[in-house]
DNA sequence: TTTCCGACTTAATGAATGTTAGACCTGACA
DNA sequence: TGTCAGGTCTAACATTCATTAAGTCGGAAA
């Protein structure tokens, strides 16, 4: 089976890819796997001896919260074509583990095949580092945004940025996606009671921002929105560039 | 003039570092600059050709916020030996700058020299890969932070992580270190109002875990402090472990 | 010494967010 | 049809944090 063409899109669109490296990575072995709402994709704190990459739906990174059994902070999420743990390749475990949000399906690729990529194809090896580099800066800006937004703004930055990410993939279009995030698992993204985060959306729907059923929503008025959020896609580095 | 010494004690704290990968890096030429307090070490938005590493003092990445420009969040703050913005070298460009905290000083590396590196030392291009993947789990760590502490502990954390990171590399022991940190940077790091950073470091000294003066920080009780944070160096990534 | 400035500190008030409790709504299923 | 469970929504109250204003302290410069 071959490594998910959404990775390589997202790569191509960040740099041209050299027929040898795209050689390679269509080479790559994979196997394919399908997760149910909330299963464990990657357990915390073992060495794992492959890496990840989404395939279809959604997946969190979870992070337990010590002394607190049922509370935990989530600090990514992943779209399809993310290499979802890439840096537990390199690190010496995840702090974290990696969650199935709604129904998902993921390709696990083995290290020893990324080990022999970095020893003979260097350009891709840079490749591979800047996505997880990109994961890096959306880091920073959920920093940024958790500091500087109050829970409304916050909330809309979530949505501009998963919709901007979807769409680049071309999992979305029309201002309309599928986020099967309950509102406790959004309350654990941003750092809200569940409750508050009711009141955010409630918020943003009654501005006419958004219309949220379900799994389903819809963008009403993204101008707004991304106003509200400061939001500048900026960070996401979606511009082609020799790396 | 060679690559600094901390930045390999970093590495090898971490992986073992081979003779031939150790002898690169040696070879490493440098330039290195000082700054004083404020001062911008790396602007942001520009495509620079070149990364810094820390020697002495502190830096930070500073976010400023569109459409106000008067204000700020501070996403990372680096001690000697960390290399700053590494990142910079895969990325097409920072979002963000680097600037000193305190009088700094910092080694400057060409990115010539790094593609270098990434072309023909697999080993060490993972070692670098691995620093800016730290950097990562710092952030990720921060979110956690922010997501699940109220002021006080956040505050705490903090201090807890910056001490650790700062003995790690040899330039702070017996709980005590310098923070030539502004109680304004400070609310930038930590996304709060001055006042109520003020009310936290007020609180930390009321009960007896740190004295603070000026730029000079004792952790009186260290093991109060951690169990306030729920401290866990474990983020740091700090075991040896084959790369 | 005196002045001045920046940083730190304190107080008072209001806004944002958390907590507790419970109502509603809907789909699954007996 | 009725019940149940899980998710959403609402209200009342408590806590945390922001804002504004003003006071304190200490070092630098005249």
């Amino acid at each position: 089976m071959a490594i998910t063409e959404y990775f390589i899109r997202f790569l191509q669109r960040r740099d041209s890819l050299p027929d040898r490296d795209l050689q390679r990575l269509r080479q790559v072995r994979t196997q394919q796997v399908s997760f149910a709402p909330g299963e464990v994709i990657v357990p915390a704190d073992r060495l794992a001896k492959r890496s990840c990459m989404m395939l279809r739906g959604l997946s969190a990174r979870s992070h337990q919260l010590v002394g607190r059994p049922d509370e935990r902070v989530i600090t990514a999420l992943h779209v399809p074509g993310d290499f979802v743990d890439l840096h537990g390749f390199v690190l010496a475990g995840l702090e974290h583990s990696v969650v199935a949000v709604g129904n998902a399906e993921v390709e696990f690729i083995d290290h020893a095949e990324l080990t022999e990529i970095t020893e003979n194809f260097p350009h891709l090896t840079r490749l591979l580092w800047m996505a997880t580099l990109i994961d890096a800066a959306v880091h920073r800006q959920w920093l940024v945004a958790a500091a500087s937004l109050r829970s409304s703004a916050h909330l809309a930055h979530l949505l501009c940025e998963i919709y901007t990410r979807l769409n680049a993939v071309g999992v979305a279009s029309g201002h309309q996606f599928s986020l099967p995030l309950l509102q406790r698992e959004l309350a654990d993204i941003l750092g809200y009671s569940p409750i508050h985060v009711n009141r955010a959306v409630r918020d943003l729907r009654d501005r006419g921002m958004i219309r949220w059923s379900g799994a389903d929503v819809s963008i009403l008025n993204w101008q707004g929105l991304a106003t509200l959020a400061r939001f500048d896609p900026h960070y996401l580095d979606m511009e082609r560039q020799s790396r």
